[in-house]
DNA sequence: AACAATACCGAAACCGGTTTCGAAATGATT
DNA sequence: AATCATTTCGAAACCGGTTTCGGTATTGTT
């Protein structure tokens, strides 16, 4: 019994423990402190050494039950549980996946970024991953907080979200051979996994919708057309006006940068025009917020006077009068499916490219309605 | 020279390497690949022992000049960064905080918390520290997440947010032992690090506000009452009340949760009176959506017959007509001293209880106004 | 020039696990 | 009962660093 002496003076002080209240503590547990007794000491206390004791924990087929029995058993009551960093290095990964969060220059709806954490963590999770989050100095190269993590081999793999289409992140990661999933395409798609809303089928409906509606003139206001997001999306737009035989008004394309001042000043530019659209489509929420207050405050009422649809389905979009109407999908879902695709290539990283496009689906609130001044002339001839 | 034997057996298979194009690589850094050198590497390569490097590369003093010079550079040359894990393990620390989210039931404002996680890790950045990020399952006991990453000794300590009077995660940490520092107060904030916003004076500062423009009848919605800052916000709505000679009327006050669709039936309850007030503040900003909403709904011109006021200065409430009138304060300051608190503590355990209070300021956006019914009736006759 | 003091570095233990290899104990086979 | 195959576990190397301790080599002192 000289497992007291042994696992006595591992007792190191780890903070004053205050009376056992409001913390379940059964009558035989009494030396139960949380993380204070190492695989030695178990070893020790059974008669045996590390490695059978780690053995009988991981599940080898080489222990006899009697002794993995006993193991486990010793192992609950005394309440062990590895640590974590030991077991890392041995193992030699870090079970840790490295997201970084762009710059945030007051970005009016972030709403995106906490729920899609959340989503990624909670998957992470299950897969006995943790996450960590890095914040991006907006001094330095946008490259460089990637590669830190990737040197000081503190993650085993990334998400990336927000991509732009050459994108200087993917480019490191995918020369450093290193493990990543994007939320977005970029224009080396075809090298790295990726998960994607389908933005482009998405904003034709939302185009089909509003011509549906009695729509001819239609503004667009975009994103930074560094996004790639944000050309998929004009994409969209532009094709569906195609289809249905409108003519293609260059002057009611206006470019944004998905903040709702941009959205205002690219929609004062739409509405001063001598013939303003009709409804505006937004590369998101953010920006339909700003266009929602231009209009309001160039006296356009809304949806009468213009339909306003954005794209990303913020929540709170649901409060403001009216209710806008916008493009939502799943962000719980996002940050599950690139989990499982980053799961899967770090399971085996020779695994073919593969990719998930999911879809958004057009929400009605309020915020579009048939065009007042009804013009429909010619709807039906197209070819 | 056998280091060359050493050092090659340890350029595993990493992943593949392409050109190195978009990648800077000086001209003499032929085999500069990220993370491939070992601190043994260096050593046999310079003809040391690894202690001997360690040393040399953490700024011992027993190392002449000249060793230390030779040392940094090959560090350099080579491109040498210590494996975190490993130097984690052998120090006994993680370097890592955890913050575990909320869960998340369809907030609709969470700006707060991305911002929050941003700053948080900037500031943790700058001390070497690293954020590690964790959902919380809404199956399981709240304390639950903080119980494993203590016993899993990943984390070195916590930040805790959202905060309960009667807080299980504080209770836990408390009995633990374990460093934490929480945004907001409990009933236990004399035995803990704090930082916290004064939604008292916020309150008093915004009820003030209203009562100069003239109202006399001003309800309040409030959050949960288990949140020791909803009981804050609403004691500084109280007293300013009672400083105004106003009478406190028990069905001004209704409970919220800190969601617009609270703020929506709690304003339903307020309005519907038959002498409704003519100012609302709320306990936050979603809180104060919802309030808007209803108002409408009910036909209430904000802010001419209704003024309304919220909590948080998210910046998308300029967004909406009229931009919500709003208390805020910097989130970034409130990570960043959250973190010099941790630091501190990490540092030096045993010294005493420290807190911090940062003031919240009234920004005046258009959501609320002098009443319609000029009902000033008494007012310079208190006391 | 002999001796003490100091500067500098090597050797080895250690952090807390995992995993390989081989030996001992057990069981099965003939 | 001797031999072989299995089961079961111990011993030790290893992951990649840090830190203590002690021994030379060098310098300084008289």
């Amino acid at each position: 019994m000289n497992h007291f002496i042994l696992s006595r003076n591992r007792f190191r002080s780890f903070g004053k423990k205050g009376l056992m209240n409001d913390v379940k503590a059964g009558p035989e547990e009494e030396w139960v402190k949380s993380g204070e007794v190492r695989i030695s000491d178990l070893a020790a206390e059974l008669g045996l050494t590390k490695g059978t004791v780690s053995r009988a924990l991981n599940g080898y087929e080489d222990i006899s039950k009697k002794t993995r029995k006993r193991v486990m058993e010793a192992a609950t009551k005394r309440g062990y549980v590895p640590t974590t960093q030991a077991r890392r290095l041995a193992m030699g990964l870090t079970e840790t996946i490295g997201l970084v969060l762009p710059p945030m220059p007051s970005q009016p709806v972030n709403t995106f970024v906490s729920e899609f954490i959340n989503s990624v963590s909670a998957a992470l999770h299950l897969h006995g991953y943790d996450l960590l989050v890095h914040s991006a100095n907006s001094e330095e190269s946008e490259v460089e907080p990637y590669r830190r993590l990737v040197q000081s081999r503190k993650v085993d793999g990334f998400i990336i979200f927000r991509t732009n289409e050459k994108d200087p992140r993917v480019n490191y990661l995918l020369n450093e051979g290193f493990p990543f999933v994007t939320h977005g395409r970029t224009a080396r798609m075809a090298e790295h996994d990726w998960f994607d809303i389908d933005g482009e089928k998405a904003f034709r409906d939302a185009t089909s919708h509003l011509i549906k509606l009695g729509h001819q003139r239609i503004g667009f206001v975009g994103g930074g057309k560094e996004f790639f997001s944000a050309q998929l999306r004009l994409k969209g737009f532009r094709t569906m006006l195609e289809e249905s035989c409108l003519e293609k008004v260059p002057s009611l394309e206006q470019p944004g940068d998905l903040t709702g001042q941009g959205g205002k000043i690219a929609a004062q530019n739409l509405l001063k025009q001598t013939r303003p659209p009709t409804a505006i489509l937004c590369a998101n929420d953010a920006t339909a917020l700003g266009v929602m207050k231009a209009a309001r405050e160039l006296g356009f009422n809304i949806p009468e006077e213009l339909s306003v649809i954005g794209y990303d389905g913020i929540a709170l979009g649901a409060y403001i009068d009216p209710p806008l109407t916008t493009l939502t999908f799943s962000i719980e879902e996002s940050g599950k499916e690139m989990v499982n695709l980053l799961m899967r290539r770090l399971k085996n990283p020779d695994l073919p490219v593969i990719s998930k496009l999911a879809s958004a689906i057009l929400k009605l609130r309020g915020s579009e309605g048939p065009p007042s001044s009804i013009q429909n002339k010619n709807m039906e001839n197209c070819l």
